[in-house]
DNA sequence: TACCTTTTGTTGTAAAAACAACTGATATGT
DNA sequence: ACATATCAGTTGTTTTTACAACAAAAGGTA
């Protein structure tokens, strides 16, 4: 377990939390670790859940089977992710995913209740804890109110639209990188990159914008 | 603010928590109320939140305008709701929406950093606040993730597929009713309704599924 | 430099979705 | 019972997307 102060040091959760801190809060958080070989289940749908995982090392998919047996990947987890924190609530119900271990990892598991409730003993730190994990989940759902605004649009050129404009928002120019290859960006819009190529140059000679590799600039429409 | 505490009662953010303690918490929690007339602003986009707001009367459009002016409807907030509540991290930076009164409205704001912070005062049902709060939001955070998993599928067909599934294993039957009729069915997958009506059809005649109404039951297929 | 890989843009075709308009069927209310 | 409104399914047309295959450009490296 000590082996893994230091990536968790850098997670989210304990982020502002001194190692020697997060050594003592590991034991108050009943912290225990397990690690899984490569095909491995970590969970499966239908479990229930009442912790909180960091996975520190390895690489973790969160997948979902439908009823008809087609599988496909939700996300994936890199060491120094938290997963799980979604579903400690009481009325969460059944986890809706598989998480699988696709390659070998390490995986520690910290008691919600005790993460949630702020202990009488020493430990100073849980409220930044408490914390730290609210502001996490608080992201998560900013990003994710985000993308579904953008995936949401019904055409190729509206969901670039969506996006890019946001982009632009979020880093205040309308010339801006973004953090995507062409089929990086796809996949994020889940459209089919060719597609999405032909749209971006459909717009690019409306003049719309203009780009050059990641970088791109929004333009205003001339008038008229 | 006392003329809403019944409402507030009946809150994620308030559950389990009796009337007159409510009545206690709202000063704790530095609460104070504000009335909008239909068409006026709550918050523009850019703006720096530091409070959580619950709507206890009226109606409001979280929405978006896009680089080139386009509006877009994000959600919709009814009396009993909360918003803002992703917003309050340190690190959340601007608001990305407009909030707009689309009816009369009344808005109860409450102190962020103190529903955060455990206070040293009579507030003994304070914790549970703050759990209820991040619960919300895990909640939140789940049925984003599951629409997320619908939408982001390529077909109309595949998403009804998504979605039919998800919710077939949540009610955990192949039989089961869906809250929605067609119109906002086709809304939340943000698909075509009359396309979406005619797929439902095309999967019924090829034997996936029978469904009256909002009833729905999914049919493994026949071994030949 | 020559070779290989990755990335992006382009083209054509088939499939799918959007859109509009209409038909029944089923409520709802007066 | 009548008028009205809502909802679901259907059809035909236009637009858009997916998919496959290829070309061109850029970058790395032996």
């Amino acid at each position: 377990m000590e082996d893994y102060i230091r990536i968790l040091k850098g997670t989210k959760l304990f982020s502002g939390i001194a190692e020697d801190e997060i050594s003592l809060m590991l034991s108050c958080l009943d912290a225990h670790l397990r690690e899984y070989r490569k095909g491995e289940y970590v969970f499966r749908q239908g479990e229930y859940i009442s912790t909180i995982m960091m996975l520190v090392d390895g690489e973790l998919h969160i997948q979902q089977d439908d009823y008809w047996g087609n599988r496909s990947i939700i996300s994936h987890i890199s060491a120094g992710d938290m997963f799980g924190e979604a579903y400690i609530a009481p009325e969460s119900g059944a986890l809706l995913n598989d998480v699988v271990a696709v390659e070998d990892s390490t995986v520690i598991f910290l008691d919600a209740k005790k993460i949630m409730t702020v202990c009488s003993s020493a430990c100073r730190f849980h409220s930044i804890v408490v914390q730290n994990l609210f502001f996490a989940i608080s992201e998560k759902n900013r990003k994710l109110v985000m993308k579904l605004g953008h995936i949401s649009k019904r055409t190729t050129r509206e969901k670039l639209i969506s996006y890019l404009s946001a982009e632009s928002r979020r880093q205040n120019s309308s010339d801006f990188t973004i953090p995507f290859n062409r089929q990086q960006l796809a996949d994020f819009l889940s459209v089919d990159r060719s597609a999405m190529s032909n749209e971006l140059c459909r717009m690019r000679n409306e003049g719309l914008l203009r780009f050059d590799k990641s970088r791109f600039t929004l333009l205003l429409p001339e008038k008229n």
